[in-house]
DNA sequence: GTCGGTATCTGAACAATGCTCAGATTATGT
DNA sequence: ACATAATCTGAGCATTGTTCAGATACCGAC
C-alpha cells in the first residue's frame, strides 16, 4: 500500500470522489437498514467526512435517497438482462426460459435486495421516473421478450397490445405482496403459469 | 354548548378515549402528510395533551402506525363491499360490473388515500397481516367475485385454480405503478379487460 | 363516605437527527 | 503567483422519539 495511492484516495480534506462515495455507501446502509433508518450524519461518518458536507453534493435527504433509487433501477435492469442472458438462443425454449426469467428475476431481485426494492418504488422516486420514461432497459427486456413469444405463437394476438401491462403489474403486485408478507413466495411459479396460459389462450 | 357536555369530551386531566382519538388524529395526518412526515408530537398536540401520553396507548410510533394501518384495511375493505353492493343481482352483466367494481374500487381507494395505502402495504405493517391471514373481508370479495364469474362460464376451469392470484398481484401491481407515476391511470380499464379477457380464455 | 391502589396524564430531560452558515482549506485557471 | 471557485469543517438551531419521576383523576373495598 503505497502513500500516493492513499492520497488519490483520500487526499485528507479533500475526498476525491464524495459524491459517488456518498451514494454507495447511503446504498450499503438502505440495504442494511431500510430507507426509514438511515441518517446523513451515519453516511458522513462512514465515509470519514463531516455532516454538512453531504449537503455540498445533495441538496436534502430525499434528494440523496432519490439519486440512490436511481442506481437501485440500474442495478435491476442489469440484474434481469444477466438472468435472461443465460438462456440464450432462437428455440421455443429459450424464449419461454427467458420469459419467465424476466419474471422470476424481477420478483428475486425484489426479495434480495427488499429494503432497495421499496426504496426505488417509493414516493421517494416518483417524478424522477416520468421525466426519465420508466427505465427502458427493464421495460424493453421485458418488451423484447414479448415479441419473441409473440413471433412464436406463444402470444395471442387478442392480447398482445396488453401483454406488457398484464405481464408487468401482476409481477411487480406479486413481489410487493410477497415482501408484506401477504402472499408465500411458492405463488411465483403459479403466477408465472398463470401468465404463459393467458398470455397464449386457454383451449 | 353545556358545561356538562364539554366535561365528558374532555374532562381535563383525563382524556375519554384517548386511545381512539390519537388513532383517528394520527390516520388523518398519514393521510395528508404521509407516514414518514408525522410525529408523535403533532399528533399529541393536536388532540390537545402532552407528548409522553401517547406512549401510555401505543409502546412506540411503529406500532401506532402499524394500527392506523389495521384500520385503513378495513376502510378499504368497506370501501370495496360499497363499491360492488353498487351492482346486484344475478345476471352476466350484474356479475361482470361487480368484478371490474371489485377491481376498480381498490386502484380508486389508493388512489384517492395514496399514504394511508403505501403505510397498510408498507413494512410497518408486515406480519400483522400474515397473522390475521390477510384481511379476509377483501380477500373474499374476490373469492366471490369469481365464483360468480365461474358459474356464468365466464371463467375457464383451466384458470380458476390461479385465478385470485393473478387479478389481485395484477390490480395491486397496477395500483401501485399508478401511485409511482410509472403507469398512467387509463390503464385501469386496459387492464380490466385484458383480465376478463384472459380468465375466460381467448378464442 | 373515604381510603388505597391503579390507570392516566404532565413536565422536564436526553440523545439523535436534518439542516444552516460562517469560516477554514484546497483546487483551478490565468 | 494570485484570485476565484470548489470543497470541507465546526458549531449551532429546531425538531424528533422516547424515558421517567411525579402529579392527577378514577374505582373498588371497607
Amino acid at each position: 500500500m503505497s502513500l500516493t495511492a492513499e492520497r488519490v484516495e483520500k487526499p485528507g480534506y479533500h475526498h476525491g470522489d464524495l459524491q459517488s462515495a456518498l451514494l454507495s455507501e447511503a446504498m450499503r446502509l438502505v440495504a442494511i437498514n431500510g430507507a426509514d433508518h438511515v441518517s446523513m450524519r451515519e453516511v458522513a461518518a462512514n465515509i470519514g467526512v463531516s455532516p454538512s458536507a453531504v449537503y455540498h453534493h445533495f441538496p436534502d435527504k430525499d434528494s440523496l435517497l432519490g439519486e440512490v433509487g436511481k442506481l437501485v433501477f440500474e442495478n435491476m435492469a442489469t440484474f434481469q438482462e444477466n438472468a435472461m442472458a443465460q438462456f440464450p438462443g432462437k428455440s421455443l425454449m429459450a424464449a419461454r426460459k427467458r420469459f419467465r426469467a424476466c419474471g422470476y428475476s424481477y420478483v428475486e431481485f425484489a426479495q434480495s435486495n427488499a429494503n432497495l426494492f421499496r426504496l426505488c418504488f417509493g414516493p421517494l422516486c416518483v417524478g424522477d421516473h416520468e421525466s426519465t420514461k420508466n427505465d427502458n432497459r427493464a421495460w424493453n427486456l421485458l418488451v423484447t421478450s414479448l415479441d419473441e413469444m409473440t413471433a412464436l405463437g406463444q402470444v395471442h394476438p387478442k392480447i398482445r397490445p396488453m401483454a406488457e401491462i398484464l405481464a408487468w403489474t401482476s409481477i411487480h403486485g406479486m413481489s410487493m405482496l410477497i415482501l408484506d408478507g401477504l402472499l408465500p413466495v411458492e405463488v411465483v411459479d403459479v403466477l408465472l403459469d398463470s401468465l404463459e396460459l393467458s398470455l397464449k389462450g386457454v383451449k
